[in-house]
DNA sequence: TATTAAATTGTAATGATTACAAATTAGTAA
DNA sequence: TTACTAATTTGTAATCATTACAATTTAATA
């Protein structure tokens, strides 16, 4: 837990038990979860969580660059707070989203043409293994 | 308008005046628009349109990637006539998406993955070259 | 310990999208 | 050309994620 307090201070940030609770759940739950997910689990040990705190921390957390905001899904943020450059995978069966560990090769060149990039995110979205497994069986049967 | 008509009869898609305006609009404005522009632009010359029309018929043309939707933003879809592997760029001040002339190289080595890769999105999102010089000019003055 | 700006809370509002049922229409076959 | 049927369109109402806002509480500092 002191871990997240000095990432916390190290971004000059104000340590609240919501925030380290918020961090504290991204860090141990890499399943990409949203908002309503992460207020949902941390509401049971903390019943005076309110939802709006949630989504302000989120956010907070997201302009500092401790969080990664990802847009996969078109229904709602995820959020992933997984160091270092990755891509993601969403199944449009199961919802699922895998991290896909490559690093885009294009960043570095896109610095020099004017554009002040941020953030990169590689999304492919298809059928997991699983799903796609499933599909085929069910063709075959008659 | 008459190519628009090849492109549904290859999809065996019903032929309407509303889905043929659609593409039509997205052909002719490569800015990437949503639902809204999409509607609120087509409302002009057709009053009758409705506003579930465009949805539906957005969804009907990406299901057979015709089109291609844009989850860059996170607020709302936004959505791409044009053909061929690109990214995109989002600028966080204004709002601007420009078309990225890459593809992805990895696209063909995650097909071996086992999951079925559908659709591949490279979002980079930052300050656009004006922005980011407006906000260089900002800093330097008093 | 007192102060103050920032954070938290709960409720209400917003905005994009979807559900749904009735009316209309495109494609097909007689 | 006409009649039929399934698909599409339309308008309204609902839903879901997110944001606005004002009152209360709290973390950090002196």
């Amino acid at each position: 837990m002191q871990k997240y307090v000095q990432l916390l201070k190290q971004n000059k940030i104000k340590i609240t038990p919501q925030r380290l609770q918020i961090i504290q759940f991204l860090d141990t739950h890499h399943t990409h979860p949203t908002a309503e997910d992460t207020y949902k689990t941390l509401k049971k040990n903390n019943p005076a969580l309110s939802r709006t705190t949630v989504y302000n921390s989120l956010e907070t957390l997201r302009k500092h660059h401790i969080i990664q905001e990802l847009t996969i899904s078109g229904n709602e943020h995820c959020y992933d707070f997984k160091q270092g450059s990755h891509h993601h995978f969403l199944c449009r069966t199961c919802g699922l989203i895998l991290d896909i560990d490559i690093k885009c090769p294009n960043q570095d060149r896109l610095l020099h043409n004017g554009h002040h990039i941020e953030e990169v995110h590689g999304y492919f979205k298809g059928l997991c293994k699983n799903c796609a497994n499933k599909q085929k069986n069910k063709k075959v049967k008659p």
